[in-house]
RNA sequence: GGGCCAUUAGCUCAGUUGGUUAGAGCAUCCGCCUUUUAAGCGGAGUGUCGAAGGUUCGAAUCCUUCAUGGCCCA
């Protein structure tokens, strides 16, 4: 009948269809449109209200059943599968358009609902145009794609296979909409700040380099929002935020991917304790709206987001845990020692701050499993927030932890140009010495807090660390569409 | 960056101590079947065993290097 060789490869069959497909007049590409009037999880669970009725679905084949003269095949349209019924009393040579089609392709079916005998709602096709031929076979039916790679290299697929995937990817959906709405109510306006920066600035993290070409100019990718944001409240736009991808050129593991998305927001008059009240708000808000109630399982453990969140002083705890007194930590070769005695290994070129984040990390974040504000960090891991003015070494910041990991960091924001300068200048030693963590002293900043920015509370928050929570994702790469891989070739 | 593990058909996976021609299910191809549903019945059997070297009479299996991924550590 047909070459031999091709029934064993399966994109050879399918293009060998294809062109049976067109010798019959039949074009599958040529479709432009289709008047869908009916989706196929409203038909099934409104059975009542289509019965009988005429619809027209589209969608994917996933399914055939062969019976002879009749047939029964799958369509998976956007919100699900629905079962169609193929006689060929019914569609006369139309019928034999099944032997040209294959699982992946798209067609349009108009057609009577039903039940069949064992009650499953079922479209009795009255005609079906074809959509789309598809040249590659689907995953395997029964396991679906399990394999990790492939999953994320061609994550369509995984989204076909794994209905358990598109819930995750709809959560994070609903979960953007959800801050967005939470804030507009809360009058926050929301802004797009640049990518593309002369100095990354804003926290410490290794940037990505780029290059414009016409302006000669070298360029970074922003680690973080936080110094274009502030500008807008220097200019008088008194609560704004912005969510957007931030990229840290970093190791990448199942809480690391090099781009990520974070919420900022800033709003003046406020401080530390209005971020505090802000980020409980949120969170429960959001849980609650989503699941249905204030508390979710993650691998194992039930959080409760339940206001209010318990709050540890940083570094009270770290004295608990190991009878030592940050402040009597001053040099870096103590802070070494120190980390050698606790058993903490750390980078040898680490600097003091950098060894002590190192020791609080070890030390005290893996304890913080229910929603915990861990406040009052030293001022010199700070240099962006306000010294608490009681504590003039500690500064009014927070970071909230659950299931031991930081998911947001807020303070009152540093408002004073002329302290800022100083903090900024007392970084640079640590850049000069070979910390590349550390940005560049970042003038053009300066100049706008030297014209004044009301006193004012900031939040940065993680937006896949969070879906992670709502969605029980034990790697940041079950919660990115597409994540971070080295290419095959 | 280090340790451990994985990589076999389009997909999901077996493959014993190194031993004949590498298997199964789904998918695919042929035939039958007009309410099935992991449809069924009969037949066909797809492959650079991740790549390259090496050991051996003989390698999917043992060794080395590399590639990609996963987990743990840094």
């Amino acid at each position: 009948m047909e070459d031999q060789p091709g029934h064993f490869n399966p994109r050879a069959v399918r293009l060998d269809k294809l062109e049976r497909m067109r010798e019959t007049g039949i074009e599958p590409f040529l479709p432009t449109q289709y008047d869908v009037n009916a989706l196929s999880r409203d038909i099934v669970d409104e059975f009542e209200r289509f019965d009988q009725k005429t619809v027209a679905i589209a969608g994917r084949i996933t399914a055939i059943r062969r019976h002879g003269r009749a047939a029964f095949v799958d369509l998976l349209d956007t919100l699900g599968r629905i079962q169609t019924h193929w006689r060929e009393d019914v569609l006369g040579v139309g019928f034999a358009l099944l032997d040209h089609l294959d699982l992946g392709d798209f067609v349009g079916i108009r057609g009577t609902v039903f039940k069949t005998r064992r009650s499953e709602v079922t479209v009795k096709a009255e005609s079906v145009t074809v959509l789309a031929k598809s040249l590659r076979e689907l995953p395997e039916k029964h396991h679906g794609l399990t394999n990790i790679d492939l999953r994320y290299r061609q994550r369509y697929l995984d989204l076909i296979a794994n209905p358990d995937v598109r819930r995750v990817f709809e959560v994070r959906g609903q979960t953007l909409a959800y801050i967005r709405q939470f804030l507009q109510e809360r009058h926050f306006l929301e802004v797009e700040t640049p990518v593309l920066q002369t100095i990354a600035g804003g926290t410490e993290a290794r940037p990505f380099r780029t290059h414009h070409n016409a302006l000669g100019l070298e360029l970074y990718l922003r680690i973080a929002m936080e110094l274009h944001l502030k500008r807008l409240i220097v200019a008088g736009i008194d609560r704004v935020y912005e969510i957007g991808r931030v990229f840290r050129n970093e190791g990448i593991s199942t809480r690391h991917n090099p781009e990520f998305s974070m919420l900022e927001l800033y709003q003046a008059y406020t401080d530390y304790r209005g971020m505090m009240e802000l980020t409980e708000s949120l969170l429960q808000g959001l849980v609650v709206r989503l699941l249905g109630r204030p508390d979710l399982v993650y691998q194992g453990t039930t959080l409760n987001f339940t206001p209010p969140y318990a709050r540890v002083d940083l570094v009270e705890r770290l004295k608990e845990k190991t009878g030592v007194d940050w402040h009597r930590v001053t040099s870096r070769k103590d802070a070494q020692d120190l980390a050698a005695t606790l058993g903490v290994t750390v980078d040898p070129g680490f600097d003091r701050a950098q060894v002590m984040d190192k020791i609080v990390g070890a030390v005290v974040e893996p304890d913080l499993i229910q929603p915990t504000f861990l406040w009052h960090h030293p001022k010199d891991i700070s240099p962006l927030a306000k010294a608490d003015p009681a504590h003039p070494e500690l500064t009014e910041r927070f970071e909230l932890f659950v299931a031991g990991r930081e998911l947001a960091n807020a303070f009152s924001e540093l408002n004073d140009p002329l302290e800022q300068r100083r903090r900024f200048f007392a970084q640079q030693e640590a850049r000069t010495q070979g910390n590349d963590e550390i940005p560049p002293l970042d003038e053009d900043f300066l100049l706008a807090l030297e014209h004044g920015m009301p006193p004012t509370g900031g939040l940065g928050l993680g937006i896949d660390r969070l879906i992670m929570l709502l969605t029980d994702s034990p790697s940041i790469r079950d919660v990115i569409l597409f994540p971070t891989m080295r290419p095959l070739a």
